[in-house]
DNA sequence: CCTGATTGATAATCTGCTGTTATGAATCAG
DNA sequence: CTGATTCATAACAGCAGATTATCAATCAGG
């Protein structure tokens, strides 16, 4: 059986007639008899009842009419299906974002990629530090990350979205609260609120500013996420260093306050290098097109 | 695009691997890898990444062995499905039966209709009369028909089911009741109750045998049913000749009588002649060797 | 690090399927 | 009865696709 020989005998059974089928197939009559004559034999069912001057469908050959019909679409729309998925219009696009950046980056991304690529899905990853997406973007698990950077590591290219300045977070009562901005200086003797997983990159941008105003910070409480984080300061246990996009999450009981002369930390975009799937390479695209990029470092 | 290279496509997408996919397909291995080109050629997908020493499906790739995968599947089922039809083991068998057969005939044939081939669906056509019947098996709209004959119309075969006995339906309280069997001449001088149309071949059968005795019936009531001949009889507005079978429909008020030497009718199946369809073929085989025909005459 | 084994790609060749043209046979209309 | 229509058949030709032979790249084991 072959494919043709579908098509010949689905334009044969919608006319039922063999010229005019052969005519509209573009081959000569003959060709037509033959491919008809072949698949009967090879069903062993006899498809058309014919005379030299009238052609009918038997009841198999409606039958497989429909079926055939019905078979040929599904063939056709799953090439389609099967282009749009190569070209990256179609797919599951797997982004991983870090606790802070998902309030403020999730929602632009996701609209830009569903209003122009209406059959990707997305699947959110949130909270997950650098480094860790740095590890999924490498092993397949991961196909974007916005993510504290830029990454250094081989095989995974970035671009920087923001590029923030940390600034202090400080409970409603603190005895800094009157100043209109700190310096880090100030924090020396304080208590911190750290993240609890020791290869943040937000806590390892908070170690450097205070090394970088000689002195290493006290941590004292560590909390799993940002919003936990601010809570502790909120309950009086300490002051926190966080990006300034944090000041989006407004919670009563903490004050966020600007470090003179401060330590920035980028948001980037990141994906696996080279080998771009054609999906990811259609959603940067999306992106570069629709202006993820253009954003005033708040 | 062509079935034979989905079948490969199939097979290497199963095996990942060239070599083994064309040793199952009984190939040799650069035909494989021609075929699978041309596919990807021509629907301007990459369906395998492969190294010399690695082969793997694209995400592309992936979608479409399942889709042809299942496609391959639905062809194959098509196929079967058609064979069945054409070999009669599926299709809709449409069974015409005169008022008073259906209720003897109908459960007999179904059951072994139903028993042999499951893939049969019956659609019944009841109270029919036999000209309707006949008039509906030579035009197509019948399969089979249980109607009185033999019928000698050409076109239509017939084969004898049972030969019955015409019995008289009297009214529970008339005066012949207490004789336990008459002659036909003794309803000389009765009211009949006969069918409403004309053309009913029992009334044909009740007009011959008061001729026979040497009288014309006066019917003065006509029923379009069995049922309501009989509620006819029971409310005492005359008496009627029916076949013996009706005996199983019991109605109070009304009580039967054999007839001393009686003219007989017979049951029969019949069906179109010449171009028997699959599914009649079918049917009158199983109806055969289940031994629908082999009833005593009751 | 080298060598042989494995595996997919490429080149050249050939077989056979399938389409074409020419013609026949059967049916229908006028 | 005759011409037109339509499907089937026969003979032939062209090309798609299979085969064999060979190459190139990668990996495993000593």
């Amino acid at each position: 059986m072959d494919l043709k020989q579908l098509r010949y005998f689905d334009a044969v059974a919608e006319t039922c007639h063999f010229s005019q089928a052969a005519e509209r197939l573009h081959v000569a009559q003959p060709a037509l008899s033959q491919a008809i004559r072949r698949l009967e034999a090879e069903l062993g069912v006899l498809l058309f009842t014919r005379t030299t001057r009238q052609v009918q469908l038997t009841p198999a050959g409606e039958f497989f009419h429909r079926e055939t019909r019905r078979i040929l679409g599904d063939l056709e729309a799953s090439v389609l299906g099967a282009q749009s998925i190569a070209h990256g219009r179609r797919g599951l696009l797997r982004v991983g974002f870090t606790g802070t950046s998902a309030f403020t980056q999730l929602a632009r991304l996701s609209r830009m990629v569903r209003a122009a690529l209406p059959g990707v899905v997305l699947e959110v990853q949130a909270d997950l530090l650098t480094p860790a997406q740095v590890e999924r973007l490498l092993d397949g698990r991961l196909d974007l990350g916005v993510l504290r950077g830029p990454v250094v590591e081989p095989g995974i290219e970035t671009r920087t979205l923001t590029r923030e300045p940390l600034v202090v977070a400080l409970p409603a009562d603190h005895r800094l609260v009157p100043e209109p901005a700190l310096d880090v200086v100030d924090l020396a003797a304080e208590e911190f609120v750290g993240y609890a997983d020791a290869r943040s990159a937000v806590n390892e941008a908070v170690v450097a500013t205070c090394r970088r105003a000689g002195f290493s910070p006290t941590v004292t409480h560590r909390a799993p996420g940002t919003a936990a984080l601010l809570a502790l300061v909120a309950a009086n246990l300490g002051v926190a260093l966080v990006p300034e996009s944090v000041r989006s999450m407004q919670l009563t009981g903490v004050v966020f306050r600007d470090v003179l002369d401060p330590t920035t930390i980028d948001l980037s975009l990141a994906w696996p290098a080279g080998h771009a799937s054609p999906l990811v390479s259609a959603a940067l695209d999306v992106l570069e097109r629709e202006g993820f990029y253009d954003l005033n470092p708040a």
